[in-house]
RNA sequence: GGUCCUGUGGCCGAGUGGCUAGGCAGUGGUCUGCAAAACCAUCUACAGCAGUUCGAAUCUGCUCGGGACCUCCA
């Protein structure tokens, strides 16, 4: 099994270390992955962890490691704020739609689908939502409650913050210390059920408005927002599991809390290796919700917004993302996506060309030591520029053996075949753009019948006809380009 | 205000105490009737100041700039 001949490290979050990892069992990983809030579309930067994690789980595969990878969708509990009267993301829009909360929630899940898999993402093992789990909520509460670090206050359960970090250190995970998270505590109204202003909800006690609701011993009410994922993750993939990952927006308070609930319940670290995914930005901040500094991905993929001006494959956005390291914040512009867009076309090229090389004599470079470093890049904290620019190093080879500048022997280039696919396709999820094969009907014959006309212009030497025609076909954005055996055409 | 991250050539982005990242753009070529595409070659760097060191873009300190979190966000 590759795994057990590659190390690989992964930079920790909880220690801030870059790690050996080991999985609990040889062999299987568990891989949880905080998923959407399906309130409204996701827009890019959104995506962009998901991808990022889409690649973890695509190198683990790889390796052959049997991955058990769980995505959660919330769709309950995430309140729009820790006051007492925050309201329900989901219920609120319902209440503005005037639908079904879970008309909500399957809108927007299905856009969350959609894109994720016009992105290439491989879909998760286990997709859990919070409606669905709300038992094993309760009975995580409970656990909580019977270890002493939950109390109840009107019909609400909440996190005893103070009561945990008396044995625990809760701030380990984002680095920061309870005294100046208390000073830093803004008043919020409502808040007098919290013995703490740093308590959170583990349970709410919802009014009778409400219209998300479900019984527990305390009453009507809706679990808090960190506690599915805790719930879920527990159930899927026990009290301990290898990787948790996630948005770096989430490391506080959402993971800190998770983390919190996971050990007061159980008694047991929930996680080995905390994962963060960077921000995208968008003109330099923060691609958000709130702020309404977003990109959404059919905006992306029409054209139709005011950033780019044109329209991009989700591949190139894709390649786009694996040009940068998950861990930096990477930002977002036309002239990045465009440089992006010609070196993928530049690796595709590399690809096809492997169909028309010849394998003789011996290899001109060492390419075991080429295909090494692909995975040296990846097992170190899964680099993946540093992969792609090894990717490049090897299109500049592929390119000089069929250009007769360099030779590759016919087990090399077995192995160099198989690994740049395995790594383009597999490892970086990244595929061929196939023209949409849209059914053109009768543009396709007419086409064949005007380059037909042109090439016997061309082969008359006339060359005014022949350029008139490409000029003109250009200016109905019908590009046409001649090749060896050949005209070829494409509209744009 | 508190905690933390970051500042690389025209642009995007890796990285290590001494050895070419890579992509795009630019420049020069090859190929082609021309064009486009493709391919080859090649230039520009490490925010500022001080220190540690035989040697620092890489370590330390300070200054300036950018960002994240501290309230919901992937």
């Amino acid at each position: 099994m590759l795994y057990k001949e590659n190390e690989l490290k992964i930079n920790n979050s909880l220690t801030g270390e870059k790690e050996v990892f080991e999985s609990i069992l040889d062999g299987f990983v568990g891989l949880y992955v905080c998923g959407p809030t399906v309130y409204s579309n996701v827009h890019l930067g959104n995506c962009r962890t998901f991808i990022s994690f889409d690649v973890v789980y695509r190198y683990l595969l790889h390796l052959g490691y049997k991955v058990r990878y769980v995505r959660n969708i919330t769709d309950a509990g995430h309140l729009e704020n820790d006051a007492e009267e925050g309201e329900d993301k989901i219920a609120k829009k319902a209440r503005l739609e005037q639908l079904e909360p879970m008309e909500i929630v399957q809108q927007y899940t299905l856009d969350f689908h959609k894109v994720l898999d016009q992105f290439n993402n491989l879909p998760p093992n286990i997709e859990p939502t919070a409606t669905g789990h709300i038992i094993e909520q309760i009975e995580m509460i409970m656990d909580i409650f019977d270890n002493g670090f939950a109390y109840e206050s009107n019909g609400s359960v909440y996190f005893d913050v103070e009561k945990y970090n008396e044995s625990n250190n809760y701030g380990e995970l984002s680095k920061r210390k309870i005294e100046d998270l208390v000073s830093g505590t803004r008043t919020l109204d409502g808040q007098d059920e919290k013995k703490s202003p740093l308590d959170f909800a583990l349970w709410k006690n919802a009014k009778p408005e409400h219209i998300m609701k479900w019984p527990s011993p305390w009453g009507l009410g809706f679990p808090g927002w960190h506690l599915e994922c805790s719930a879920m993750s527990t159930k899927y993939l026990g009290e301990t599991f290898d990787i948790h990952g996630g948005g770096m927006d989430l490391k506080f308070p959402h993971h800190e809390c998770e983390i919190a609930q996971g050990t007061a319940a159980t008694g047991e670290k929930p996680v080995n290796h905390w994962m963060h995914a960077n921000m995208l930005t968008l003109n330099g901040k923060k691609m958000s919700k709130s702020t309404g500094n977003t990109l959404l991905p059919d905006e992306l993929f029409s054209g139709n917004n005011d950033v780019l001006g044109r329209a991009y494959d989700p591949i190139v956005v894709r390649f786009f993302m694996m040009q940068a390291h998950y861990a930096s914040v990477l930002d977002f512009s036309a002239e990045a996506l465009n440089a992006s867009e010609k070196g993928f076309n530049r690796l595709m090229e590399a690809i096809q060309s492997l169909k028309e090389i010849t394998p003789k004599g011996d290899s001109s470079i060492d390419v075991d030591a080429l295909i090494g470093k692909f995975y040296a890049a990846m097992n170190d904290d899964f680099n993946t520029p540093i992969l792609v620019s090894h990717l490049f190093e090897a299109t500049k080879y592929i390119q000089g053996v069929k250009a007769g500048k360099e030779t590759i022997s016919s087990t090399d280039f077995e192995k160099l075949d198989k690994a740049m696919k395995a790594f383009t396709f597999d490892v970086l999820g990244l595929k061929e753009i196939t023209e949409e094969k849209q059914d053109n009907g009768s543009l396709d014959t007419v086409m064949e019948l005007v380059l037909q006309m042109r090439q016997q212009a061309r082969e008359n030497k006339d060359w005014t006809t022949a350029d008139a025609i490409r000029d003109k076909l250009k200016e109905a954005n019908i590009v046409v380009k001649d090749d060896k055996d050949g005209a070829k055409w494409e509209a744009q």
